[in-house]
DNA sequence: GGCCAGGTTCGCT
DNA sequence: AGCGAACATGGC
């Protein structure tokens, strides 16, 4: 039933528990993903399929080596093997940190958290995924975001019993675009939100939306291709940038969150509006993804006051 | 028991 | 150009 167990070799370093927790912080609330006891549990969409990814890790920081076991219904020995490459593609395992790390290394307020971090590697959703997901996370509180995603997934998305646990993956262009804004309004979208989330997905499913062609693209074009779209403004855009499309220099400036971090990081401790720390973040171009990332993963690990300017100064930046 | 939570986008005045 | 609506749970 299941296929023989595969391997993934990440680029070192490597931190598979940190990875690992990174990316289960929202899929592991809304979603069949899990981190616990060392196993990462991940659920893909392959073909129509449902496939279940568990994780492992067999090697070290600095020797990384991953276990991967796939299970579902019907996988075929591609199945498995797509399911696996997504595994790593959603792990960011084959990332280069070291570019970074040059640049970080030399900054006055960096070194810290990139040494607490050390191998952290950005964590992947696709496009269209990422996309909702940001759709739904605007205007509202995290805990409201997170009951209409999971409703969503567990209405739309498919779903498998996979080792007597049901699985729901992310549901597809189609199943939303055919979804209708009434039916989503029926689960507590506003008006607005499931209006978004109908146009967008329609534009996916039929084509004339490709958010897979914009990777590669200069943060300018990405932004301006985004920004037209009707629901994404700059903030989605750069995240966007930062969780699907591989771009390595995506900054959330409108971010609040990241203000109050970069206040912390750079000012002393006192909030930054969205411009001073877009200017701030120039020097760390073009590497601002990795920096927000490593932001939001040290806040979330409640470590951030202790990784940031131990001389307790900041400068303003300017 | 009221208030706020990791706010952004669009539309109306 | 500037302000308000949109969503509605749980913790402090």
């Amino acid at each position: 039933m299941s296929p023989a167990p595969a391997f993934i070799e990440p680029t070192p370093p490597f931190d598979f528990g940190l990875t690992a927790g990174y990316l289960t912080y929202f899929r592991g609330r809304y979603g069949s993903d899990s981190f616990e006891n060392g196993e990462l549990r991940h659920v893909t969409d392959v073909g129509g399929k449902v496939a279940l990814a568990t994780v492992r890790s067999l090697g070290s920081v600095d020797a990384p080596r991953l276990k991967v076991g796939i299970a579902g219904e019907g996988l075929e020995d591609r199945d498995a093997e797509a399911a696996c490459c997504r595994t790593a593609w959603a792990l960011g395992a084959y990332d280069e940190l070291q570019p970074f790390y040059e640049i970080a290394l030399k900054d006055p307020h960096l070194p810290p958290l990139v040494h607490a971090m050390r191998g952290l590697h950005i964590t992947r959703a696709s496009p269209y995924e990422a996309m909702i997901h940001a759709i739904l996370g605007q205007q509202i509180s995290s805990h409201v975001a997170r009951m209409l995603r999971t409703t969503l997934i567990e209405t739309y998305g498919p779903s498998a019993t996979i080792d007597g646990r049901e699985c729901f993956a992310f549901p597809s262009p189609e199943a939303l675009a055919n979804a209708g804004v009434d039916a989503l309004r029926s689960i507590k979208f506003s008006q607005r939100k499931a209006e978004y989330v109908t146009d967008i997905s329609a534009m996916v499913a039929s084509g004339r939306l490709d958010l897979d062609g914009l990777r590669g693209k200069s943060t300018e074009d990405v932004v301006e291709s985004l920004t037209a779209i009707r629901g994404v403004g700059p903030w989605t855009a750069h995240w966007l940038m930062i969780r699907a499309l591989g771009h390595t220099d995506g900054f959330p400036y409108g971010d609040i969150a990241l203000q109050k971090a970069m206040g912390m990081l750079v000012n002393g401790g006192s909030t930054m509006s969205a411009d001073e720390i877009l200017k701030y973040s120039e020097r760390w171009s073009p590497y601002r993804s990795y920096v927000t990332v490593y932001l939001f993963a040290a806040m979330r690990s409640g470590r951030l006051e202790e990784l940031v300017g131990s001389d307790g100064r900041g400068d303003s930046g300017t």
